[in-house]
DNA sequence: ACATCGAAAGACAACGTTGTCTTGGAGTAG
DNA sequence: CTACTCCAAGACAACGTTGTCTTTCGATGT
């Protein structure tokens, strides 16, 4: 009843438990009509090899299993990064252990020590805590961060060109002839929402228009949106500056009737941006390419490249595709 | 410079090997100096217990860690299950391997083997293959299916109510006014897929409308919705069977400008169906409940639980947003 | 003061596998 | 025919931990 072993599976075969293990693990020494018995007897007794007594003597010490800490796997963004970073693992044999971190520091810092005690050969943090130092203890476990960059620890390091891509966007609504241009984005702590402030406001120089921080999710983007539009002087243009921001500005422009008057450029695509009337002019980021870079920077290390980290920016590209394309209207 | 173990630890603290190990797990007897002088040790040392030593002596072989395996973690349905399974891992301290499977048949036999090498405590499946006999030979490994019924093979499975929610569909179009209604479905092997068109049939009896098996994919949808619409007789309703099937359709009711004229409604709901124009009326499945009442089934055979397989059928909502209430009009 | 008991802490074997060393027997050269 | 080489196959220890058994020592009861 119990699992079988080795021993079990040298017993029915009539060999040592030596060649069993010797068939198992594809030596070539090994006579044909021996390991022909060998496969035949694991085969009956359905043998699975115990991993954990396996790891414990090899020397290279593998587990063929990454960790992969994203914002949450059901938001589209981080779904495609995880695609990616699975279809990279996949063609080298290495499974995926992934969990979601909900801007929680706290978990952040869990998840990555107990994936790490789990012996992850390597780790993939889009990082959501303000500090990744605990991460200087993670000796022999490499680390790459995506999408955000890390602070307080050093690595390998691959995101969007967060500043240029939303200088781009602004730029854009400039050249349609707009000059009030708002600016919404996600919590200032998170920094790839202050990078693409910054963006923001490089594009403008001094011209700068309301500026609305710390919206998180739809609703509260909805929110912010409907007043911001009410008040007086209100903004001929938005620059949305997140996906769930830009779907949020979408709803409440709709239900102002004005999504056809205030122009509107989003950071990140989202699907079916571009059936919606007018269609989301969006800076597309590309997480697929973020992924697969990620994964590669990781294998490349686990795999013993010592090198200073790395920071690789995968641009951004801008797809017109009406919203930020509406002239000047007056209010 | 090599990992440090208990052996290490028990040196600097001048104490038995055993003792650690009663520390480091927690037992009460130990005298609270030692024990402190022990996790002192233990954190000068950065000391991490080596898991495969410790599955292999203890009884309760759990590595706390299941497998998931379902058809596309990037579509949002899969991840939505994803996201409602890792939720009630995490709420038992339980990591999640998770894999995509891309409707390759062999694919998901190789993962459930591999996952269960790994000695996942189980196993949830979103099962692409024809047959899941190769599952007989998992005892001990539970598995609980979602989404899709297995076959070959009896466990606990979680689906949405396709036939009825199907039929549902498309008696509100006939409600409306339609006789004239397309289906349009997925891959005829894909249980589900055979499941909404026998819905369908249910709901129109003798009067079926042209049908249309076997797209996968929007692309395959859009460019059979526009052959089927320019055909003589076309319909005057659309029921699309999946997701990406209904997004092509309206795809192609846009390019063919007839999106107020013909009636559509979609199995499965998706993001920003509200917004586009008309908004499209759905059936929703919960992925989040199907993912959660899977989760809970499994972790209640982890725990034991042996009762007969029980399948849990989630329903399914009809929401009406536009698309499917629009009258007949002359083609 | 001595026997008895109990609790804490250590000694030791065992888990299932792989690395290394040893054995044995066939093949080859002189 | 002997001596040597070579290689397959087995014996055995070791990996880092936990279960069980034993020892130690102080407390308790008479």
């Amino acid at each position: 009843m119990a699992r079988p072993t080795m021993n079990d599976v040298a017993r029915t075969a009539g060999v040592s438990l030596k060649t069993v293990s010797r068939v198992v693990n594809g030596e070539p020494t090994v006579a044909p009509d021996l390991a022909a018995r060998v496969r035949a007897a694991v085969e009956s007794l359905d043998y699975r090899p115990h991993l954990g007594a396996s790891m414990m003597r090899r020397q290279d010490r593998r587990t063929r299993t990454i960790g992969v800490l994203l914002e949450d796997v059901s938001n589209p963004f981080s779904a495609a990064l995880h695609r990616a970073i699975e279809d990279q693992a996949r063609s080298r044999g290495v499974h995926v252990l992934v969990a979601s971190l909900d801007e929680d520091e706290r978990r952040e810092r869990d998840l990555a020590r107990a994936f790490r005690q789990r012996q992850t050969d390597g780790l993939i943090v889009a990082p959501t805590a303000s500090d990744q130092s605990y991460l200087t203890r993670f000796t022999g476990t490499p680390v790459v961060f995506v999408d955000r960059g890390p602070s307080g620890f050093q690595a390998d390091t691959v995101v969007s060109t967060n500043v240029a891509g939303a200088a781009g966007a602004v730029r854009h609504l400039v050249a349609h002839g707009h000059r009030r241009i708002a600016f919404l984005g996600d919590y200032q702590r998170i920094p790839t929402a202050g990078d693409r402030f910054r963006g923001y406001l490089q594009a403008l120089g001094g011209r700068a228009g309301p500026v609305l921080h710390d919206l998180h999710g739809e609703v509260a983007a909805e929110r912010a949106t409907l007043a911001l539009m009410r008040r007086a002087g209100a903004p001929t243009a938005l620059f949305t500056s997140q996906n769930l921001i830009t779907i949020g500005a979408v709803r409440a422009l709709r239900r102002l009737g004005r999504h056809h008057q205030v122009a509107l450029v989003g950071f990140d695509d989202f699907p079916l941006a571009d059936l919606l009337d007018p269609a989301v002019t969006v800076v597309a980021q590309h997480p697929a390419r973020i992924g697969r870079a990620a994964a590669d920077a990781l294998f490349e290390r686990i795999d013993g490249h010592d090198g200073p980290p790395r920071e690789i920016r995968v641009a951004t590209t801008l797809i017109p595709r009406g919203s930020g394309e509406l002239p000047i209207r007056g209010s």
